[in-house]
DNA sequence: CGGGATAATTGAAACCTTTCAAGGCTGATA
DNA sequence: TATCAGCCTTGAAAGGTTTCAATTATCCCG
């Protein structure tokens, strides 16, 4: 791999020279410049980024942290954030932690080696990221925060309309005229799936229904624990005739446990998500679900951080997006009057299911 | 940051020791090696990486090239791969070439100044990767090719067996009763859209059924083609009585144009697609497919990609997996005998939906 | 044409490691 | 106790860039 050394040396110039006709760092004559520009040329020079981030205490990279890659909602920010920061000549490094808090600390802690120009950050369950930025603010590294919020933070972030989004579902099925709402959320831990029940608890105290403590099951972002959960749910009497469930994944979920109690959504159980993905629009029913655009969350996150990069000083910015709720088939009037509920088939599952049961 | 000067300080020793210390790169006395590790923990001291690796030539970095991380077949694959390094402490580069040639070249170009200790690629269309993988290999740095090989791929590759499973597909349809059978593929240049048509093909020809060449048709690997394709394939006289989908993305698709004329899956068109992806699972009616394991495909390339890199010079491998058939209920045996040709509806989509009709 | 001011160019230091050669120490053997 | 081998330890160079200070070239004005 050709070095500056060779290319000043075909251009019968000196070292510095190259460099600064690369980084337009100090005006040079125009015949000096076409020489380097043309020795580069035949040479298909590459300044060494090692060299140049060494010297320069900073690289074009920046680093970006997700929990689970398998989600199809983070790779859409994933997406977002790389179109951002590619088209400014950035490139991503992408940092899986699979909601392994010490994965996410190993990764926040090595990536500070490669000097990054900037993080964004999805942090993940119990993450403690506010103390471990604090150290790559200090080296006047931006840190921008995706989708939810570790405890206590207080730099850059952008978030969806979680509280409203999920109000606006709430009011949604209580205008078909349910009563008897259920949620599952997300981990409680976690701000998105914290301020998506309070949003819910809000639209059911205007309206002043009550809700039972039993309705609200906490759980994991999968469809694994949707599916435990909404068996949970269903179960209960008197069943809930609608889920809110705290994202589309626990949705996928609940959709599969109602269909294998011999139970039809939305006739007998109405049930909207959170995340609007893309698989929603084909499953059986179609999915309603509070539309949050995952590319946008990135896009912006990804514009923050460069304007924080090329020097933005000002205080930290909280960027909340909208939500749109976007109803398709999977919600539906309660069943009707005070008819007897139908009773639960019998559960039997295929062999080789997938679905695995926690133990406790 | 601390660097080695200061841990050298403290640990009252050179510079050179501590890096031998490091790297076990030579014999320390103990009390030596003790005094060091004790400064490397009260500075919390890690190396810088891009020093390390310019003077080594080499770094810890594998990096990753994907053409759209929004298909959830390639998360899987990274996710395989991530694992596999992740454990052996190299971190990956993550790049989506958004199946743009010219952005493929650009991450090809960058990565190398990087100084990774190796590629894995999922080539992207039209990829010309071989010529631009020999200035990895001179290098020395090994390039594992996934899923699918550019033109005169020589080099390490992992797929899955594309043929046998497409084979294995059209068979099950066949013995179901269809003799009309259609299949939409992937980009015909990418060798896994190619070997799954001649895997159609194969079995076709084995049971003397001719093929109708209007019933072949090519298409992008994604949503988008499926549902135009199907919507062509459904509009043939005869209509074809089962597709065979190039992949999951596709098939959605197709599902999607199949319930938009008014037909029924799997009574009027049987389908079946490919990879397995987990929302399959949900989709209405749930999608049979030719299980692939992105995340095998994923750990297998990292593993060769780690042997590459530890010095292994044998030839280049190529490694193929097995797949297997999943059946769910996409599938059934044709409409009964020579019953009139059900009409279909007048296409009526609703507004704002998203499918954008392609120009040709 | 000389002088000064300004612009262009250069050389060398610095960034932080690794690694090699050289020097120092230890302990054993004679 | 002197010598030697062998192991430890060290200092310095090297890796490719940026950048600062210093030098050189250019230009303009008198």
């Amino acid at each position: 791999m050709a070095n500056m050394k060779q290319i000043a040396q075909m251009a019968r110039v000196s070292i510095g020279t190259v460099s600064h006709v690369l980084n337009n760092s100090a005006g040079v004559r125009e015949h000096l410049r076409r020489r380097v520009l043309q020795a580069v040329q035949t040479a298909r020079y590459q300044p060494n980024q090692l060299a140049r981030g060494l010297r320069r205490d900073k690289t074009d990279m920046i680093g970006m942290i997700i929990p689970d890659i398998t989600n199809p909602f983070f790779p859409a920010v994933v997406r977002g954030a790389e179109d951002v920061a590619f088209s400014n000549s950035y490139r991503l490094i992408l940092c899986n932690t699979d909601n392994d808090h010490s994965k996410e600390l190993a990764h926040l802690n090595e990536l500070h080696t490669y000097l990054p120009a900037g993080l964004i950050v999805i942090p993940s369950n119990f993450s403690d990221l506010t103390v471990q930025a604090e150290r790559y603010r200090r080296a006047g590294t931006g840190v921008v925060c995706v989708d939810r919020l570790p405890k206590n933070w207080s730099g850059d972030s952008v978030t969806a309309d979680n509280e409203q989004g999920a109000y606006d579902a709430t009011r949604c099925l209580v205008k078909l005229g349910h009563t008897r709402l259920a949620t599952i959320t997300g981990p409680l831990h976690l701000t998105n799936a914290k301020e998506r029940l309070s949003g819910f608890k809000r639209a059911m105290r205007e309206v002043k229904l009550l809700l039972n403590p039993e309705y609200v099951q906490e759980t994991t972002f999968d469809k694994r624990g949707g599916y435990l959960k909404t068996l949970t749910l269903l179960r209960l009497l008197p069943r809930p005739t609608a889920i809110f469930a705290g994202n589309d994944m626990i949705a996928l979920g609940a959709l599969l446990a109602i269909r294998e109690l011999g139970l039809n959504c939305p006739k007998d159980v109405s049930l909207i998500g959170f995340d609007d993905l893309d698989l929603g629009e084909t499953t059986d029913p179609s999915l309603s679900s509070v539309s949050q655009s995952g590319y946008q969350l990135g896009t912006r996150a990804a514009s923050i951080l460069l304007d924080r990069i090329q020097g933005d000083k000002s205080p930290a910015k909280h960027l909340v997006l909208e939500t749109s709720l976007d109803l398709r088939n999977s919600v539906a009037p309660p069943p009707s009057g005070n008819r007897v509920t139908k009773p639960l088939k019998r559960r039997n599952r295929r062999d080789g299911q997938e679905i695995v049961h926690a133990t406790s």
